[in-house]
DNA sequence: CGCCAGGGTAGAC
DNA sequence: GTCTACCATGGC
């Protein structure tokens, strides 16, 4: 199979670096070999890539270069010294996380559908179930796709998940009525209720995709379509281009409890949504991750310390071939 | 067996 | 609109 390149601009204060980019709190789907290829499924694609130098070395079985895809994925068109300079100048907590993480990127993930669905998954769960679900819906109902003696495979359209039923999904136990949720969504895209092509373009506002995500379909519906305001944070962050979205969640709101500089707690999700875009602008998503790795790092060391030197839970450097989550 | 997980929801003000 | 209590399910 041969190796594509892409060049990237390694001339940033804050520079790009492959292994600290797809750390896996995002897209749930990228795997680290033990020999540094990274291999995930991007858009239908399944992909090996490795960073050397400035030059990213990938491979896939497309014909056509995914240059364009990998350049918008790693949004490699945003200017990331204005980004990181401005936010840091707006609060000391996350100028440290500037300086501490200053590899971060936000991951303009292709498939807005597998992102919404990952992220319905996503309530009262760990990071490690979210990807051991996403995978498992993939193996259970996606198309295979091999690629140097490797099977993954797509994520379903909603097409297929409708097509399949709720049966596979409940077999999947994805927990919580998962499922039924799901295939709600599903419903949705595919009836063209929810369109998440037209949400993404840029005359549509961080606030109109959010309560469109958020929107009941139906007056009486069977079940809740549960996307609440972090879950709609997340999709309109990671995949409908709403750089201003800001995800609270436990760990930011610790963060932020600690931070100083937001509104004393107990405070609600639209305060600090509010405080955040006042603060950071179009960059408030940026801060937010940075607040997000800072504690979830944090979390994840003083349950280490816990249990002891020896935890099983790599995601710092992701899970290594042998940590392929193992599909029901 | 107990604990925890990047919350969602209905119901009350 | 804001806050509260309750809710649920797997995995380790």
């Amino acid at each position: 199979m041969t190796i594509r390149r892409l060049p990237i601009d390694l001339s940033s204060k804050y520079p790009f670096d492959l292994n600290k980019v797809l750390n896996g709190t995002q897209d749930f789907r990228w795997r680290k070999r033990d020999d540094g290829w990274h291999c995930g499924v991007l858009a239908g694609h399944h992909i090996h890539v490795r960073q050397s130098g400035d030059v990213l070395e990938y491979c896939s079985r497309s014909d056509s270069g995914l240059n364009g895809l990998l350049h918008s994925y790693f949004r490699l068109d945003d200017d990331i010294d204005a980004i990181y300079d401005y936010i840091s100048s707006q609060c000391d907590t996350v100028a440290r996380l500037v300086e501490k993480y200053p590899s971060h990127r936000i991951l303009r993930q292709p498939d807005r559908w597998e992102c919404m669905v990952a992220y319905i998954c996503s309530a009262n769960k760990n990071i490690l179930d979210i990807r051991r679900n996403v995978e498992s819906m993939a193996c259970r109902i996606g198309k295979p796709l091999e690629l140097n003696g490797e099977t993954r495979h797509a994520f379903p359209t909603p097409e297929m998940v409708l097509a399949a039923g709720v049966g596979p999904l409940e077999e999947l136990r994805l927990g919580l009525n998962r499922h039924c949720k799901i295939v709600k969504a599903a419903e949705r895209v595919v009836k063209d209720d929810l369109n998440l092509c037209r949400l993404a373009k840029p005359d549509i506002c961080y606030g109109e995709a959010k309560s469109q995500l958020m929107q009941k379909c139906g007056a009486r519906r069977k079940v809740a379509n549960g996307i609440g305001d972090k879950v709609a944070n997340c999709i309109a962050l990671f995949s409908l281009e709403k750089m201003d979205a800001f995800p609270v969640d436990t760990h930011v709101r610790e963060a932020l409890k600690r931070c100083g500089c937001s509104p004393p707690p107990p405070s609600s999700e639209t305060a600090i949504v509010k405080w955040a875009q006042e603060r950071f602008d179009n960059y408030a998503g940026y801060a937010n991750q940075l607040l997000f790795k800072g504690a979830w790092d944090e979390s994840q060391q003083s349950r280490r310390k816990e249990k002891g030197s020896n935890s099983q839970l790599r995601l710092e450097g992701d899970l290594g071939a042998g940590g392929f989550p193992i599909p029901r």
